[in-house]
DNA sequence: TTCTTAATTCAGTACATTCTAAATGTATCA
DNA sequence: TGATACATTTAGAATGTACTGAATTAAGAA
């Protein structure tokens, strides 16, 4: 593999990142792991993308927390190794999971909390305007939840997703 | 509407906006719209969110380009006006729609052009991650560009959707 | 136990984003 | 035309986020 199409592939998926909301660094070190075939250990992944060792140990936490890598020991080896999960598919739903879970859950509850004592009061127009943007959220929630639950389900809702929008296309 | 709970609303939709990568004014002077039965001035609109008229101008003018507010002019009054779009899931198919366009469509291109030169040399465990990438991509694309070319067809492919999951989830 | 090597934490710094307020631009009215 | 009333732009301030590198902790080896 070329060196340079690979740093090339790394910038580029580190940009990817920050468009889902998983910051660069983070992305860089996934993708880098991505196309290792073996294991690296932080000292080797921190010195190939020139970042600190410290930003790579806290980043490889927080990739292992969305359960995207995993660390494996080498027998007489003190240095921690890690590994890309291998299924690309069930990593993006990992992160969608707990995207959901960490950012999207708790506002939605709050919001919530204020759209139904602001009926009252209001004029048909705006109630009908806060009705909708409950739906909304209504639907929006009730999807990834349903979604999420397990990976299976997700690849399963994705590729009837896909089906069902190229029926549609076809149709119009 | 009682004034504390309008507030909160505000500041409530304010967060989910920057769940959805809108910035918190933004979003707030959206909230605020959406409980405004009538059409507000920049100038009120600065004063009731207490950020600064230029701050307000810029995002009133980011607003209209997403296609989210739109300007009145009232006859006899030199002051702009604003209204937010009636149709709130309209409204975030917009947003949705603006987003892939400016943030998600370019990167793809860029890691797409080097996905497939990676292809080359490497190891098969490798080829099949980065075939999986690909795939995801593809697949994510898909159904976005298809789903979001109008606003009546994004909706029905929710409403499906959302029917979709809820059978699944009664069968298993 | 101490020594050694590696991982983690965290205070401070660099960088990026968002916001303010003053300057500038624009349209309407007298 | 100049004066007025508003909107917009922009330089720089304030705030927020990400990163570094030194200090600390942890754990295996002697």
């Amino acid at each position: 593999m070329d060196e340079k199409t690979v740093s090339k592939f790394i910038e580029s998926w580190g940009t990817m990142g920050s468009v889902w909301g998983i910051n660069a660094s983070m992305a860089r070190i996934h993708a880098l792991l991505i196309v290792s075939e073996r294991p690296l250990s932080l000292d080797h992944i921190a010195k190939t993308l020139r970042i600190s060792r410290g930003n790579a140990s806290m980043c490889l936490k927080e990739l292992r927390n969305w359960g995207v890598v995993r660390l494996v020991k080498e027998p007489g080896d003190r240095q921690d190794y890690y590994v890309t999960e291998p299924d690309v598919w069930k990593m993006f739903f990992a992160i969608a999971r707990e995207r959901k879970r960490r950012e999207f859950d708790p506002v939605l509850t709050v919001v919530r909390e204020t759209l139904s004592p602001l009926h009252k009061g209001a004029s048909d127009i705006v109630r009908l305007r806060l009705k909708q943007m409950e739906d909304l959220l209504t639907t929006l929630n009730f999807i990834a939840e349903r979604s999420l639950t397990n990976d299976k389900r997700a690849r399963s809702v994705l590729s009837f997703l896909s089906r069902f929008v190229r029926k549609k296309n076809l149709k119009e």
